[in-house]
Formats: C-alpha cells, sequence, structure tokens
DNA sequence: TCGTTATATTCCTTGACAAGAATATTCTTC
DNA sequence: GAAGAATATTCTTGTCAAGGAATATAACGA
C-alpha cells in the first residue's frame, strides 16, 4: 500500500470531498458551497487528491468537473484484503460487532 | 469514516508496522530490529497506533507484546463498500486492470 | 538491592501542511 | 477587447508531527 493514497484522505476535508465525489461528480464552486468550503481551499485540497490520483479533472467551459477515480480505492481494497484472514480468525469475538456495523453502515447510506 | 485510522496509517514507518504486525505480534525490540528503527521512535509510533485503536498490547515480562486490532481495517473495509457500486459501473475501463491488481497482490503475499 | 534488559517519555529542532488573503489565470459573452 | 465568472496559484502565518538524543520507568535475575 502507498502512503499517498492514505496521507491524502486523512484530511478531514479532503475526506468530505471524496464522500461528495462518492455520490456524483461538482465542479469546484459546487463542492464549496456543498462543503461550506472557500474555493480556493478546495481548489488547493483537489489538487492533491488529483496529485494523488484520487480525483480526475474535466473542463467545461470555465467549470472543472471533479469526478472520483476509482483505481487508488480497488488498491485499498486488495490491500485491506490481505487482512481480511485475520479477521477471519478472530470472528468469534467480534461477529455481533461485525453485524452492527453492517447496521450502521446501512444507515449511513440513506 | 473517521481520519484517525487513515492518519495514523498515512504514516510510512507506522504503515511498516502495521503490515508487520498484519503476519504476526511482535515485541517492540523485534519491531525495530526487523524494520531498522530505533526503539523509540518505534514505540513513538506504537503509541500513535494505539491511541488510534490498531493495535493492542500484552505485557509479557519487560517486553510489551504488540498485536493488531482488526475492529478499524473492519471498518475501513465497511467504508470502500460504499465506493464499490462505483467501479462495479465502470467495470468496462478497468476490467484488465482489476486482474492485473490481483495478480500483483497475489505476488506480494508471497 | 543492584545491574541488566526492555520499553516509554521528554525536550529540541526541523519540515510539512492547512487556512486566510490577495492575486493570477482561463474561458465566455457581449 | 473588456467585463464577468470560475478556478488556480502565491505568499504568509501558525500548528503539528517526526526524528534524534538523552533520560525515565518497569520488570527481571543474581
Amino acid at each position: 500500500m502507498n502512503t499517498t493514497t492514505l496521507s491524502a484522505l486523512a484530511e478531514p476535508n479532503r475526506l468530505r470531498i471524496i464522500e461528495l465525489l462518492r455520490d456524483n461528480s461538482y465542479a469546484v464552486g459546487q463542492i464549496a458551497d456543498r462543503l461550506r468550503l472557500r474555493q480556493p481551499q478546495v481548489s488547493k485540497h483537489l489538487r492533491v487528491l488529483s496529485d494523488a490520483g484520487l480525483v480526475e479533472v474535466r473542463p467545461v467551459a470555465q467549470q472543472r468537473i471533479y469526478q472520483l477515480q476509482v483505481k487508488p480505492f480497488m488498491e485499498l481494497d486488495s490491500w485491506l484484503e490481505t487482512f481480511r484472514r485475520i479477521w477471519e480468525t478472530r470472528l468469534d469475538t467480534l461477529d455481533e460487532y461485525l453485524t452492527e456495523l453492517k447496521a450502521e453502515q446501512k444507515r449511513d447510506q440513506k
């Protein structure tokens, strides 16, 4: 796993941007509006995310539409795969936690 | 998703520690030896990882055995789950990449 | 109790990074 | 081409975090 992806995601506002872009593609101004951030900071965060390969840009007139790039997330998923065998061997103590987590996850998706 | 987990993982040496502990539990000195780090830095990194809930300690004589805590990784996995539907809709362009990644992953596990 | 082993903590310095403010760049439309 | 809209960049400042060195703490054995 590379730390570039992780450190890009480790900043709260960037994580919010990522979670916003998970649902849709947005222009810079739209992101700033929805997350109540100033435009320059959004641009700067998008720059970091773009350098990390987490998003891609598509120019439309004066706007720049930012879209999520799935590649790094797939890589993160593959990396996590290597941990799965661990929690499969410890499921005895964590079974109820897992189900609780899934329920929580369902709630978040709404 | 919480940034505590992510920022704890975002530091290169901490990530190495995590990947070491993925295979086994180790004492502080063992970690320092295997990763060629100085003991105080290892202790400090383990402190961060411990505060983030990524590892747990078990004292054995003067040694402290550090073990991975699976909970945060399960949470990270659940969070990633919410991105899976995205790359399922974009699999057309990324299919061959996925298979290449899996092969890569298998190589890493050796 | 004392020396030894294992680990944790403190202090210091340095580098990175995030926000704010101001400005620059780019594209559109008239 | 000038004005306006949308976005990016630069500069500054403050904060935080990592490593090095030294030291403190804790547990063991003789």
